[in-house]
DNA sequence: CGTTATTTTATCCTATACGATTTTCCAGAA
DNA sequence: TTCTGGAAAATCGTATAGGATAAAATAACG
């Protein structure tokens, strides 16, 4: 294990956050960045020598990226990244969605604040500045406005159980969608991720994600004017529809 | 902790399961027992003695407990046990529930199995004669029905979504209950005690308990009946009847 | 060729030292 | 007396080595 050779007297910065949340985000970045792949192995040993730190934060980060459900602990066999979402667990998924974000979408309209619609007008006009001028990387641009979008919508709700609650499940539908994203740069030669390609092209490149945009404009069009009923009606209609745009998809990606 | 006194390295009868799940259950037992009080901070050091084991275990578990929500950690200053509910994150707690578990009720009389109707009678069944003996302890045998039967029905939902979201945040509400059911074993002076003691009197003992069992038969008749309309209004009916017996409790428990 | 025994590997846990930060306490000055 | 400044103590976070045990891999044997 290599360390800072030539720092002995001024080692860190007085840091202002601790080692292990650092160490918790950097794993999480790698679990989405797919360096470390859904169903592999993570030794916690190999990890702490990469990141050059002890093991004490890496179990840490272990331990809560498991409670987060990224990371699966077999008793005395070591830990392992979860695999991809089945077809089931993304219908589980979409369907909670339909219960709680229509409401939240509605909540938002009701009680929005001068705050909360900069916010949005903000988040909206980044997103589609960014589409713009994204390119290559228009759909991991796209999944993470749609992050984003959603989150700001469960906070304006004022409701804090809910922005809890999406927050912790977001996330796998967030590498899901990177992981289809990432799907395209692969070349293992299996006709899979050709398959992949296609559905992707067919789904996103070729007008959905502007489709997808043009829902969340409805949608925030409809909490900035304080219409909750058109809010909670559109954010069910988006989810739906984006549901749809899943499925091909995940059906390949579970071959 | 309590070991043999005597044995210096002496070796441990071979463990099935590993150490930190076991600190970790323990752990939240004591927060349930309220060994650890809510708002009180936790000391690894002192918390890894007295269990008898180093502290590698005790931070994996804290680590897990922060993610539960039921511990906090503040980044240079320690672990601490977090607060009761508010009254806002009670009512949002509830207005969740509403929004997700009239749904699952639904679920549950379209698709439940012969398992699930054993399974459900049963949980009734032993609910009814537990309350008819547990005499002193009937708040806490109530309140243990309580979730069991909730987290019965999300699992009959089908929804594995639902099913982990409901086990993740019923423990803050079942903390809620065993705190409003410990008061009344604390001989503190306050007359705070004394109000929420006639509080738990007039809501719970003089005919509620019977009255959350009612409702829960009425669930679980539709259930059982498959008339899955009669199962989401049942179910509906009852959290919001639970709401309100909750209310002034929390008024109180927060002063 | 299949079964058993042994070595190897890996995971989990322990122990302990040290650095960093907060809190406490006490002396001195306004 | 009360406030301020700074040193000491308590507490938390990190680092690292090493031992115990279970799973996996390999070799030995019938």
């Amino acid at each position: 294990m290599k360390k800072k050779v030539s720092t002995p007297p001024v080692k860190r910065i007085p840091r202002r956050s601790v080692l292990s949340d650092e160490i918790y985000e950097m794993i999480k970045a790698k679990i989405f960045d797919h360096e470390i792949a859904p169903g592999s192995r993570v030794n916690i040993d190999a990890l702490s020598v990469k990141l050059e730190v002890s093991q004490t934060p890496v179990r840490e980060a272990l331990a809560r990226l498991e409670s987060d459900g990224l990371i699966e602990k077999e008793p005395l066999k070591g830990y392992k990244a979860t695999q991809l979402l089945t077809i089931k667990q993304l219908n589980d998924l979409f369907q909670f969605r339909l219960l709680v974000e229509p409401w939240a979408a509605e909540q938002a309209a009701k009680f929005i604040d001068n705050t909360g619609k900069t916010a949005l007008k903000a988040e909206m006009q980044s997103a589609k500045t960014a589409l713009k001028f994204a390119g290559e990387n228009q759909y991991q641009a796209l999944s993470e406005h749609d992050s984003r979008f959603h989150t700001l919508i469960s906070s304006i709700s004022g409701n804090q159980t809910v922005a809890d609650f999406y927050e912790r499940t977001h996330c796998h539908l967030h590498l899901f969608r990177l992981y289809m994203a990432n799907k395209l740069h692969l070349i293992d030669g299996e006709s899979r991720a050709d398959y992949v390609q296609e559905l992707f092209e067919k789904y996103y490149q070729s007008g959905s994600g502007q489709l997808a945009i043009k829902e969340h404009d409805a949608i925030a069009k409809a909490i900035l004017d304080q219409n909750s009923k058109a809010a909670k009606a559109a954010m069910h209609a988006h989810i739906e529809s984006s549901l749809k745009r899943f499925s091909p998809a995940a059906v390949a990606a579970n071959r």
